[in-house]
DNA sequence: CAATGATGTGAATCGTTGTTCACTTCTTGT
DNA sequence: ACAAGAAGTGAACAACGATTCACATCATTG
């Protein structure tokens, strides 16, 4: 009785490359899915399909779908927050600066259509919303950085740059929103 | 046999009246609903319990649920752009037109915050949305004209009214949505 | 190979709302 | 009172996609 105790199975390198593997390939089939349809059209069933396994098994990555759409919501929308940093970072004048934030994003924004709908305007679930709106504010706050450092420097007139920079997020995506 | 043909029922007044009343009667109660917790807390249901009638008698005036949430989207928002007009129509520089109009939005906005919500941001179906996208169109047209007025007299720089006058209305929004 | 424990499966289930419809109730004209 | 037709009812239904779960399969170690 006590000689057959096995201490059978333990987690291997072999089996955790291959379930980083999974892994990324229901992100990138999520991602598919997305750039060409939107969140609507990443059901979990066309997740699945499209990543070449079954339903269920995006459950033992993924608790929930928002899980799912949610770090990709953040990986995408990080990459454009950083797009625009960068761009500020490049240095001029204030109002080059500024010029050149708006001018990546717009850009950024009219490449990747579908994408850039999907995470600025495409009706979303709550807890994406939340998300959405959190992204929304980091992009205010990187304008409104620049906004007061402008205005310190006389550059700009005096102006609330909370506001104005909130402005200018919902003019770049309403502005934005009829090419999409 | 011939003798016992009865021309029996017609809408009568006060049928009519009758009618006319619950119809009025529903559109309150979805109202009152939408300004308490948006189109979401108006399910059929729910407007059908705060009407005081069956879930079913409302279908019996609005065929389907978004013709009803039409019906006081299109009037609401109307009313909305009507006061932006008026706010313009009231004369004076363009300057000073821009600024009231966009004064006046804001200030209705934040006198029924909810309703404000739910007509510029709450995420709704797609016959809705579109609505929603017509009358966005339709305040940027009021305001373009007021910009290629003030681009005209010199009063304003040269620039894209079109794009302007979505930015104020995207910049608008998104100011909005914090407070909201 | 056997035992163990994990991963993979996908059909069935669940939850949520809008919508329907057979039936009841009411109104009207004879 | 009665027949005809309309309005009112609300429980049942439909649609849709996320989520579950009992089962099959695979990997590991003694």
């Amino acid at each position: 009785m006590f000689d057959t105790i096995h201490m059978a199975y333990r987690e291997t390198d072999q089996i955790r490359l291959r379930k980083d593997a999974v892994r990324q390939a229901i992100l990138d089939a999520a991602q598919r899915l997305i750039g060409r349809g939107g969140f609507g059209a990443a059901q979990m069933a066309a997740v699945a399909a499209e990543a070449g396994i079954a339903t269920g098994t995006i459950y033992r990555y993924f608790p929930k779908q928002a899980d799912l759409f949610g770090e990709l919501f953040k990986a995408k929308s990080q990459r454009e927050l950083d797009a625009m940093a960068e761009a500020i970072a490049a240095g001029g004048s204030a109002r080059e600066q500024l010029s050149r934030a708006v001018l990546t994003f717009a850009e950024r924004a009219l490449r990747n259509r579908r994408q850039a709908y999907a995470l600025l305007a495409e009706p979303v679930d709550p807890q994406l919303e939340q998300l959405r709106l959190r992204f929304r504010r980091s992009f205010a706050q990187t304008l409104e950085q620049l906004l007061a450092a402008g205005i310190a420097s006389g550059e700009f007139p005096a102006q609330d740059a909370r506001v104005t920079a909130a402005a200018l997020v919902g003019a770049m995506a309403e502005a934005l929103l009829g090419p999409l």
